[in-house]
RNA sequence: GAAGGCGUAGCUCAGUUGGUUAGAGUACCUGCUUGACAUGCAGGGGGUCGGUGGUUCAAGUCCACUCGUCUUCACCA
């Protein structure tokens, strides 16, 4: 006798038990086998700042779902590991530990910081880690990677010399998105805009010849100060005659030209536009088509410059405030309106960005870009759901050169030299000692470091390796499978298709497939701020992993938002604890530990049934899963377990295993664990601990479920003609149901049950299984039965009589059957509309044809035995 | 301004290339201490798939228009 089984699952001993069992075992470790296919995810890495939310543990449960699957198809699956050093994130997490100790990245200088940043790593990077093995993640921890380790440092700086020589990697003066707060430049796809409530300072420039004003309109009058034109539409001829006219600019006094531009519309405001090229992205633009002059009047934390006294030290807002009331004394100030307008925040911080003109270091996107965009168009690589290749595209057609520097000391510091000589840049792979160019030792290194998406970007091939040919990296390269939200594509999935294609001349992937936000239960996105995050660790504790991912998994389709719902993942526990409690009948019924070989001639009806409907499920969540529809798959397990197998084949099973017949007992023992082991196997990419837990104590063949081989459908357990022959028995078992609860019949109350029909042998085959179900004292199958004071019930094959004089109403019989009739008769004349129209015989399928014309005659049979039976009731009347 | 998602039972959502008279979970109602499971069993009520029009033998599924809702991108100072 195996293992006794407790009544209720309990996930917290089995989890971590069975996560230990399968790191003793080595299952995860991917081992190069290069005679099997290959199946290879890389991880998006976590960042060590980060704790585990639901976000993550929707995209892990999909991952670990893939790869289970395919590691039991026989793939040489690795799943690989890590975590990312998230430069901005994590020196702001950082530098506001130290502002608590008093104090700041100046005071302890560049070493000290790493310092400490190192320490962080160590103390909080593998937090994240451990958690996703709360999840049951099959990683292969032997590769866990890091995108500040060795080899990932070494990938970054081969990468940036090469698009260096290449050419598509510059040094330029260029206006770029600058955050006063975290005080570093940010990339485009970094700045996040909101909308803001604001105002519309209407303000009058004089001419310099004291021939009038020109009045314009701003919502940021404190970068007047750094006015290097003003401009209106070339086609304007409101103002045709003022272009080329010199005005001075109020409170500063600085002579500015009228310039035309294009870029000016007409219709919006007063058609004139004040030009602040160092603050504003447009008018820098501007200020280069007309060679302008560009002040920058803001330091790096957006307070007014020393070159204005007045204002000098005052912070963008206050300087607004005092310029404004300036403007007014001086009288240039013409009105103020309310007005609401989009402003660009930093996506970490939420500081309003300031755009501002300095060296950075860009990669140029254009010559990258195009080969993306192809392979997807190819479709070398796929996005799963396909609409997300609009974003893709969308984004990679309108992109601009990629601003990779950044002003901050925790991540790959730029491999760039400056020489104090020649004044030219030396980039180099090693450690520079000598100027490229002129030999001289008066070098400096760049002090920027490299925004954390430019080593994300090269992850696919980094940790494998690249840039040597390592095995793995021949071997598993290019993955398979990338899984993430919609909302990285522009950050993540963009930049390493590009990177893989520029440096591997391969696609890094060849699916992508899409996930959608965890929302809260009322459709919020979760977040600190509104502490409507729900912790998958405390689901986990309260619930299982196995349920959380079976409900993370369930009920949405790829691509859209899921809601997280408390009852969701009751309904799943609910779910594995069936499962459970599945395995414990089997497990009480059995007499020894071994697989007890399965014997077709000794079948019974309902074996050939469940093994006939285990084929179709088979086929089907194999099929789905190799789709990605894995919300689907899932589905039609639990349907099947639930439904099939627990309510239905395990209650038909109890009469043979209680019976007198040993042999027929066996039987049903044997099919009961070659159906139930399948099951486990289907089922344990969705809910591994439950299954592998079960799966050990019940007789099987192996070391491990996970490793266990994956299912096929078999040809000869398929049995249509039985499993119709089956469903005839269901449909009367039903039937009598529902007619003994309408009569409020309590099970306990039973009745001898005649069954009239043209399947005789099949109903006397169902004998016991009507028995038990259909609570029968006992069942006669033949030809034709008296029928006064019997109840009855009718179906498409059979005509069932329960004698049950005291219960019997006539009138009520006849009202009920007389319904039946109506509905019968509904359905008759709904297949004759279809199959006498003529178009549909002639251009629907065969199949479907056929299809319709089974079911019609199936009404028409049912039909006549209703009619049969009213007319005799009719006559006891 | 542009692109896209969503709108199916009270609630949360499935519904694969158009093809049995639309499904699940949950909630609700009625029964049930049926020795795997009350985290259970049996039965039941409840949607005509936002609206209008079209294509088709056939539409929740395709097309057009429309209403509502959400998201992303862009943006006029």
């Amino acid at each position: 006798m195996a293992r006794e089984l407790a009544k209720q699952y309990d996930p917290k001993s089995v989890e971590d038990r069975i996560y230990g069992f399968w790191l003793k075992g080595k299952y995860f470790h991917a081992k190069c086998e290069l005679n099997k296919p290959t199946y290879t995810i890389v991880i998006p890495p976590p960042n060590i700042t980060g704790q585990l939310h639901m976000g993550h543990a929707l995209d892990n449960t999909l991952q670990d779902i893939l790869i289970r699957f395919k590691r039991m198809q026989g793939f040489d699956t690795l799943w690989l590991p890590g975590t990312d050093h998230a430069s901005i994130a994590t020196e702001a997490k950082i530098v506001e530990k130290m502002r608590q100790e008093g104090l700041t990245k100046e005071q302890i200088g560049r070493e000290g910081f790493l310092t400490r940043a190192w320490d962080w790593k160590k103390q909080y990077g593998g937090r994240i880690i451990e958690q996703l093995k709360k999840m049951g993640s099959s990683c292969d921890w032997d590769r866990e990677r890091f995108t500040m380790d060795e080899g990932c440092s070494k990938a970054v700086k081969e990468v940036f010399v090469k698009l260096y020589e290449k050419g598509l990697i510059y040094r330029g003066e260029r206006i770029i998105n600058w955050c006063p707060h975290c005080k570093t430049s940010i990339s485009d796809a970094e700045v996040e805009y909101e909308e803001q409530a604001g105002h519309f300072w209407h303000l009058r420039y004089p001419f310099r010849d004291g021939s009038g004003y020109l009045e314009l309109a701003t919502t940021r009058p404190e970068t007047l100060l750094g006015d290097t034109a003003v401009a209106v539409n070339p086609n304007d001829d409101r103002y045709r005659d003022l272009v080329g006219k010199t005005l001075i600019l109020p409170l500063v006094h600085r002579e500015i030209p009228v310039v035309a531009d294009e870029y000016v519309e007409m219709d919006f405001g007063t058609g004139v536009v004040k030009i602040t090229p160092a603050h504003d992205p447009n008018d820098f633009e501007v200020g280069l088509r007309h060679g302008l002059e560009v002040i920058n009047v803001l330091t790096e934390d957006a307070k007014i410059t020393a070159d204005y006294p007045k204002y000098a030290g005052m912070d963008r807002y206050e300087a607004r405030k005092a310029i404004v009331a300036d403007l007014e004394a001086e009288g240039a100030l013409v009105k103020t309106e309310e007005y609401s307008h989009n402003v660009g925040t930093c996506y970490r911080c939420g500081t309003t960005v300031e755009p501002r003109v300095s060296k950075q270091w860009f990669v140029k996107m254009k010559p990258l870009a195009e080969p993306a965009i192809e392979a997807v168009k190819n479709g070398e690589t796929k996005f799963v759901p396909a609409r997300f290749e609009k974003i893709y595209f969308h984004w990679l057609e309108n992109i601009r050169d990629w601003c990779i520097s950044r002003q901050l000391w925790w991540g790959h510091r730029i491999p760039a030299w400056y020489c104090a000589d020649c004044g030219k840049i030396t980039v180099s792979k090693e450690e520079a000692k000598v100027c490229a160019h002129c030999g001289s030792e008066k070098i400096t290194q760049d002090p920027d470091t490299l925004d954390t998406w430019f080593s994300s970007a090269l992850w696919p091939f980094s940790t494998l390796g690249w840039p040597e040919e390592t095995e793995d990296f021949k071997h598993y390269y290019p993955t398979n499978t990338l899984v993430t939200g919609y909302d990285i594509i522009p950050f993540w999935v963009m930049r390493m298709m590009f990177s893989g294609i520029e440096q591997t001349g391969q696609v890094p992937f060849d699916t992508v497939l899409i996930h959608g936000l965890v929302r809260d239960s009322q459709g919020r996105k979760m977040s600190k701020s509104l502490g409507n995050g729900v912790d998958p660790l405390e689901v986990i504790d309260k619930y299982g992993a196995d349920a959380l991912r079976f409900s993370l998994a369930t009920g949405n389709s790829p691509g859209n938002d899921m809601r997280y719902i408390d009852e969701r993942v009751e309904a799943s526990r609910n779910f594995a604890n069936k499962l459970w409690n599945a395995a414990r009948f089997i497990l009480m019924n059995l007499h020894s530990e071994e697989v007890l070989p399965l014997d077709p001639a000794a079948f019974a009806l309902e074996d050939k049934w469940i093994l006939s409907k285990l084929n179709t499920l088979i086929s089907g969540v194999t099929e789905n899963l190799e789709k990605y529809e894995l919300g689907m798959a899932i589905q039609k397990l639990y349907d099947f377990i639930w439904d099939v197998f627990c309510d239905w084949y395990i209650e038909i099973c109890k009469s043979r295993l209680n019976g007198p017949d040993e042999q027929a007992a066996n039987t049903a023992r044997s099919v009961l664990i070659a159906v139930f082991t399948d099951i486990l196997k289907l089922l344990h990419p969705f809910m591994p601990f439950i299954t592998e837990e079960i799966w050990q104590s019940m007789p099987h063949e192996g070391e491990a479920l996970m490793i266990a081989e994956w299912p096929k459908f078999a040809a000869e357990y398929e049995f249509a003609a039985e499993e119709a022959d089956f469903e005839k028995l269901m449909a009367v078992i039903k039937a009598v149901r529902n007619r003994r609860a309408e009569m409020n019949v309590p099970p306990s109350k039973k009745a001898k049950v005649c069954i009239e029909t043209k399947f005789p042998e099949v109903f006397a085959a169902g004998n016991a299984m009507i028995c038990r179900l259909a609570y029968a004292s006992e069942v006669e199958v033949g030809e034709q039965f008296e029928s006064e004071g019997t109840v009855r019930v009718i179906t498409d094959s059979a005509v069932v009589y329960m004698p049950m004089k005291e219960l019997v109403d006539i009138e009520a019989e006849l009202a009920r059957l007389q319904k039946d009739l109506q509905k019968a008769e509904n359905d008759k004349e709904f297949f004759e509309r279809k199959l006498n129209n003529p178009g549909f015989v002639s251009k629907a399928p065969a199949a479907v044809v056929e299809q319709q014309r089974a079911q019609l005659d199936k009404a028409l049979e049912k039909l006549a035995m209703l009619r049969a039976g009213i007319a005799e009731m009719e006559k006891m009347k």
